[in-house]
DNA sequence: CATGAATGAGCATTCATTCAT
DNA sequence: GATGAATGAATGCTCATTCAT
């Protein structure tokens, strides 16, 4: 965001800066943060492990904007979509594939994200568990808004939906990209229609719960 | 009661085994298995960290034990499941209620097997490897027979909505007992009428993905 | 000695005691003192590793048992054979017999003695240096002798020819039984051999040294 | 001075690397290397203890390196006087001394070499066995032209002997320094003269073995 | 006699981090 | 910018030893 080339400006900018936090990102995504050894990032960069430090000043830290990347704009993208315009179901569609996005460019620090951010250093575990709580409610927000419209089953659980939603669509990083023929674009479109059909609001169907 | 002198049964049998494997599961749980320290599963229990060596030849050991614990029974549930009698609706909703049951009394178990698995000695994780793909297997076999009784909507992809199915259910320990009110049995009525209407054949619904 | 059944008397008789110093000898002399675990002394036995203390009160006192039964009778040999009668040649033969017989029954013993002795607890240490040291006095003494008598060649080093000789000697325990063909007798004779004609004083041999 | 920029070329070049070889040997030679911890390597040179894995990626590996350096040049020297010219006598004088000198400035090495060889993880292990069996080829081809030629006393069995001779060499390293004027050319000349009047094709000599 | 259970001390090794150059 | 050298603090693990039974 900072034009001005500052003297080592909080956050980190230095020439190879994003080519160093990918590198990060990359073995985080491996081995996980406590299995990452500084070591095995500067190998991938090719670069001696104490130089590491001219770029982020602590293993945290790294986690930290590794984390960050990982989070930023999903929160932004499904904000807007949830106060667009649209049915319930156009947006749920909406959501689930403007989550699966990253997917394609940044698999790597949404996986850090998903399984290590409960490693990070008090604050920003903290300001990232605000993000996460804020798009955990737009989800909900939009479900719920379908049930009042009618547009969606009575009864439904909202919160135990949305968990589900998510559940289902953070799982996909795990697999991505192993099961061949799997494309954003189908996993997305299987996903949301198994989304909203399931929760449309219907005739006859499922004898009703137990 | 040992029938003859003996040399360390296979499989680690001390009075105090089930005991220590625990701590070890609520150990690797919290805080994963690279960080967690033997000593923390010490403290847990009370002894000193060298004493655990007594229950387990290394870490590694007690992660196995630990996963295999994650595993067992699911799979022969899920199988009899899948070969018994009923409806694909009956049998996704019997599936999805299995899937969810251990989490009551094992929920560390199925999050560090979750977890964890891909930090297992390679024989180990060979086993639940195949162990994993055997589930799969199974709802993907009641899926397509669905399909193909015409129960279930055609042209599912049976393969991304297993995925989908197991990713939502194997969300939940993540966030089981930290939802107030959300018991099994409601998250797994809620799950499986969320798959089975969204799975269903049906009339007139979602106009069509794109 | 003691022949009446006390209530362990030092140095420990108990009726399995044999075996066991047995097999400590053999894994002392297989991986070293400090190399070897008293769990695979325990191992060879077929017994738990607590039984052991049952039959020394530690690891050193087992050490000290075997190097004792290392050297005993060596030097009571050797003394008899050096005040005996007969040539320095003979003597020599014998010294050199004497001291590789051992080897055949108790060839563990004898190289746990000879390269584990400087680990015993200083007592024992000492006294089994003072019994080193009486051997090779009686060796040095026969070739002392052997030197005044104008058997053997003047000016004789016979600290050094003496510490050659054990060197020698010593080495055999090393290889003995895997030197196919090499019998304790055979050894014995070409050793003897070599160093008889090796000393003798004689006529015209290698024109001389320095 | 580094031509590129390195990733610790192979075979450990660092500044200090002679000097942290060099204390490891000394403890490995005076505590043996079970014995020796590598605290003591660092205290001896007065760095911390884990400063030592900067110069060696592992205790055995220390060790290797030790060994390498207590058998180098060894088989060299001798391999070039035995291919080279002169009667055996001559040939056996000089490998004797060939085989004592390293002892004046690489004691340590040489000790440890003979005594914890055998630790030496499993290709070391046997390559420097190979080192070993071709100088005692050497040493046993040197005898055998020896006998052929007539020089030595036919009969002579000349394994043994070969064992005989490195046997007395090297039990020498144990005690050189401590007997009081003993030196390398003083230990050389009475070895090498027993060595050949022993070995020498002889007259009347020893009325004959058994 | 023998063992199961436990422990204290020590050990090799790893690793994030520092800092002078 | 980058690195070589070094370190403090842990960490997993081994092992001799103890002791109640």
């Amino acid at each position: 965001m900072s034009t001005v080339a500052t003297r080592r400006p909080a956050g980190t900018t230095h020439r190879r800066a994003p080519e160093i936090i990918e590198a990060a990102a990359r073995v985080f995504a491996e081995r996980g943060y406590h299995g990452a050894s500084t070591q095995a990032i500067a190998d991938v960069l090719g670069i001696r492990q104490a130089s590491l430090y001219y770029y982020f000043g602590s293993k945290e830290e790294a986690l930290t904007l590794v984390c960050m990347r990982g989070v930023e704009e999903f929160v932004e993208h499904a904000a807007a979509i949830g106060a667009g315009p649209g049915t319930a179901a156009e947006k749920v569609r909406a959501l689930v594939h403007s989550h699966l996005r990253p997917l394609v460019d940044r698999r790597d620090f949404v996986l850090v994200f998903l399984r290590e951010r409960h490693l990070l250093p008090d604050d920003s575990r903290r300001r990232v568990g605000r993000l996460s709580r804020r798009l955990e409610r737009i989800f909900q927000d939009v479900l719920e808004a379908g049930v009042r419209s009618g547009e969606l089953r009575p009864g439904l659980d909202c919160r135990l939906v949305t968990l589900a939603l998510l559940g289902m669509c953070n799982a996909a990083p795990a697999w991505y990209g192993k099961e061949p023929g799997a494309s954003i674009e189908r996993i997305a479109a299987e996903f949301a229609r198994l989304a909203i059909d399931g929760l449309a609001a219907g005739r006859s169907r499922s004898k009703g719960g137990r």
